[in-house]
DNA sequence: CTGTTAGCGCTTTCAT
DNA sequence: ATGAAAGCGCTAACAG
């Protein structure tokens, strides 16, 4: 079945670069040769090699894509909106796992690189120097979401400062004076890419800096869990818990609910990324939106911009809202 | 930075077939100058070029993963065991997602094929003559899960028929004499693929068949909720409520209690699939758990092996379990 | 041991 | 309008 633009050459009794005319219709070429090529390619099911064409033309129309978390929904989603705009243009994806783990997140990139990907996008997990030397070097086009490596690489995700700042607002405007945030620990900064819960907790701390009325603690260690709980306990005003994603807000939910607290009758609880399996869960939480379809779509469309050569922006933020539920 | 064997070639004074011998360690050549070619390789970072070697080669170390449904957990789930296997033999994977829209699907199968993957991982929505004698005429391996295309193509997945019967079972061992099967419309068969719906309808019908005891419904139109409430509300017994997955029967649980019915209270409610958000939901719902993980290693596993030569089962059934928890 | 040659399948420039 | 030839970067068969 598999026929090459040589064979139908010699089937056609002409030679391989008037085949090339006729497949990639070009001009110096006979209606009528053209046509007779076409018949006969079509009779035969002629398929160009991709592989081939991507060797002399030198790029791929491939994506690669580095996702150092899917069992995160939000990443799921995202990859669900890129893929969709890649397609539209033509594109491929590579879609690759890192778990996390540095080590395998480089090497990753370098197969991509070595495979002739035509651009990168990534929720990287390493930064520093030689993280940015790698990917400076790399020579195409790169693109960046949940997590930001530096202003050099194009970033695309929300304002999350401003987010938790907001939520903060939220949260003291429902007349609560008490507040915990729950975020996951922070002590890997220089080691590990962890730019958005960082961001996130900025926005807290800088949230209440201006807001001298309201008590607020971090709770960031391993037995989270716990500390929250005796926290609440010990709390003689009703608290809030805003937590920094919903993963952490509904593990936070369940426990308390274990121990016989209520909510939002006795704590309040908020989280953020409203993930999608919020919809079963009760009570509803209220949490933050952002729009990750948005986030994928955009990443993907500024990434082939990026590699048509025109330039695209470092930062882009895409909106977010603050969605009212019953948790708080 | 990139530099190519030739010029590696010319670096060294030598040939690009002396080169490629000192690359890829083989005989006939001396130890002195495989080290100075090594090293100057080293020196300027020589990367082969993965097209160029693919080309000649004949093979791309690449998979086709085709997911109709990548917002069921259980599809991203079994990526992440079919990308870590895949990896760990060296094989990258274009992940395509085709939404359930069948001219997609081919479209896809087509370009990967153009793109010379090594084998395609399908979870179909296609069926039919034609789409086999496109899987057929592809000439690569191929395998399924998640829906079955036909004895000719290796199938991994569950015993859907025999899971359901189980459940059946499980629930008239509970003392339930009154059942409702909620189950996506089959009225596509013949037009879409919807193997997997169909077998689990089968393993109802079968089991109920020799239980003329129990008395049991289908449910399965599109405004299957309120039928499922009416039945409920009309029905003079306690009902249990099987679904043909977790995700119906998430939504059944949620538009009952909506309702003020309560759960296992006044219905009893079971699911399948053991999707993980289940842990975030309340009451803990009684469901089929089955190694999704396994099926995701698995067929990466025997599609590889399918690559190298070896011959594979047609099909491939995973275990199952009941997980009794509080829904019914 | 090393060099030479041919070729994977396609595109592209330069003649004719 | 068509043919001839070179080349993308690598591998492989055959000489020497």
């Amino acid at each position: 079945m598999k026929v090459t633009s040589k064979q139908l050459a010699e089937l056609c009794g002409v030679t391989r670069g008037t085949v090339d005319r006729a497949l990639n219709n070009r001009p110096g070429i006979s209606q009528e040769t053209r046509e007779k090529i076409l018949k006969v390619a079509a009779e035969h099911g002629y398929r160009p090699d991709f592989l081939a064409q991507s060797l002399v033309k030198g790029h791929t129309k491939t994506l690669g894509v580095v996702l150092f978390d899917i069992h995160n929904r939000i990443f799921s989603q995202l990859f669900i909106s890129f893929e969709a705009e890649a397609r539209r243009q033509g594109y491929f994806i590579y879609l690759v796992l890192s778990s996390k783990d540095q080590e395998l997140e480089t090497e990753y990139i370098h197969s991509l690189l070595d495979r002739k990907v035509d651009g990168i996008a990534l929720s990287p997990i390493s930064m520093g120097a030689n993280f940015e030397a790698l990917l400076a070097k790399s020579r195409v086009p790169i693109i960046t979401f949940g997590n930001r490596v530096s202003s050099k690489i194009p970033y695309v995700w929300i304002d999350d400062k401003n987010a938790i700042k907001d939520a903060v607002h939220h949260i003291a405007g429902k007349g609560y004076r008490r507040i915990i945030y729950v975020s996951p620990p922070l002590r890997f900064k220089g080691k590990s890419n962890i730019y958005v819960p960082e961001q996130r907790y900025k926005g807290f701390v800088e949230a209440c800096s201006v807001m001298p009325e309201l008590w607020h603690t971090v709770v960031s260690d391993s037995d989270y869990l716990a500390s929250v709980l005796r926290l609440v306990q010990q709390s003689q005003e009703k608290l809030a818990i805003l937590c920094s994603s919903d993963i952490y807000a509904l593990d936070v939910l369940r426990y308390l609910e274990s121990h016989g607290i209520r909510v939002p009758e006795q704590v309040g609880i908020m989280g953020c990324d409203n993930i999608d399996i919020l919809n079963y869960v009760t009570p509803h939480l209220t949490t933050i939106d952002f729009q990750v379809d948005e986030i994928g779509r955009r990443s993907a469309a500024m990434l082939i911009d990026r590699i048509k050569g025109e330039s695209i922006p470092s930062r882009t933020h895409v909106p977010y809202s603050i969605i009212d539920r019953d948790s708080l």
